[in-house]
DNA sequence: TGTACATCAGTGAACGCGCGTTCACTGATGTAC
DNA sequence: TGTACATCAGTGAACGCGCGTTCACTGATGTAC
């Protein structure tokens, strides 16, 4: 896009760079759909710099997408907080959740590829630089508040609830990025479908 | 593995390189986990041939990787089929037909991956090459014989719950291909609750 | 049975390319005296 | 106020690498006469 060259950043604006690294990245990650084809070169040349000013601000190429991933992982962690804030009924909140995952996934479907579709994220997310389980933490604590208040009657294990809402939210939500031009229902009675199939089935 | 040079073919056995190629590329496909890592010249030392031989079998790399997706696509048909005809109640048909398709991913998570789970597949599947709906006009009909049978109280399209039963089954499959570290429960309690709540979920 | 020839199933060197990363250097900007 | 110097925020050329693909060639095998 901007293919002429920027005026290097003042004294003491060397975040500048760092931030315009970060939205090429990801606007490269939105068109390619997929990590391994963002390069280091094409990053440099969206934004009008050198590849080499890319070591100023990250350590590596990886270092570089762990980063724009980050942002967005805590930015489902927020809308899952909100969704169940919204709610004090503990289904309603639940599929509340759920919603707002496949939200996020679809406003966001190059992070989401990277962060859920890969085996391999930029970097795993068992290490320390993350919590990655932040969202599915609270996603655990949501079923346990329907077990406790007695609406699951069948169902008495939160993780294995959790791990089976996380598997049909992430259904469709990667369905929906991986497969845009299938021939989907629409969308939102799609996602509500799932919600409804998934909350009805858990309380019957 | 086989790093050494292998004998050339006698006269007309040339298909026997071209199986070779299509298993070692399967095998790197399995090791590597993304066709992105698969490189031509990677297949030829599994091999033990010339990278331009592989020209001698296939137009383009392409191409071959298409061959070898191809070949996973109608075993998934197959077990679609087996599952379906093994069952005489419409409900209890779809339920093993999902359990068949999570099976199938977990057999063949590469190939799963790279049909399922890549935005792009190979070749895209819309041409003329495959059918790729085959399994999934399948799935239709099956839930056609249970909202036919009056077991889906209050869903009436097929497609919509052909869709939605989809995402299900492959948010379970392409989450445990993705992100096989995760301390997941057993897979085989995994697959039968979300199996179990989907289908409590439509009949309820 | 012998031999010239066509064909099959490849070889292997080379093409041009884009990649991540390094490193010596540069020019503008601020600071100390 | 002027000037020497340090520092910041980069540049740009180069490194070695692996890639997909092409192409002139090769050696074994079969076939025609």
């Amino acid at each position: 896009m901007s293919a002429t060259r920027r005026q290097p950043a003042r004294r003491g604006e060397g975040n500048r760079l760092r931030e315009e690294l970060l939205a090429a990245t990801e606007r490269i990650l939105l068109r390619e759909g997929d990590a391994d084809r963002v390069s280091v070169r094409a990053i440099a040349a969206q934004v009008g710099c050198a590849p080499g000013a890319v070591y100023m601000h990250f350590a590596d190429r990886q270092d570089l997408l762990f980063a724009v991933c980050e942002r967005h992982f805590a930015e489902l962690d927020r809308r899952a907080e909100v969704a169940v804030a919204a709610h004090d009924d503990p289904v309603e909140a639940l599929a509340a959740m759920g919603k707002a995952y496949v939200d996020f996934g679809l406003a966001h479907p190059e992070a989401y590829r990277v962060l859920f579709m890969t085996p391999a994220a930029p970097v795993e997310f068992t290490d320390e630089r993350v919590a990655p389980t932040a969202a599915f933490d609270r996603l655990v604590g949501a079923v346990q508040r329907c077990i406790d208040a007695g609406r699951f009657a069948d169902h008495s294990d939160a993780w294995l609830v959790a791990t089976g809402l996380w598997s049909s939210v992430h259904g469709v939500t990667s369905l929906l990025v991986a497969k845009p031009a299938f021939p989907w229902p629409p969308v939102d009675q799609l996602v509500d479908h799932v919600l409804q199939v998934a909350s009805r089935g858990l309380t019957a």
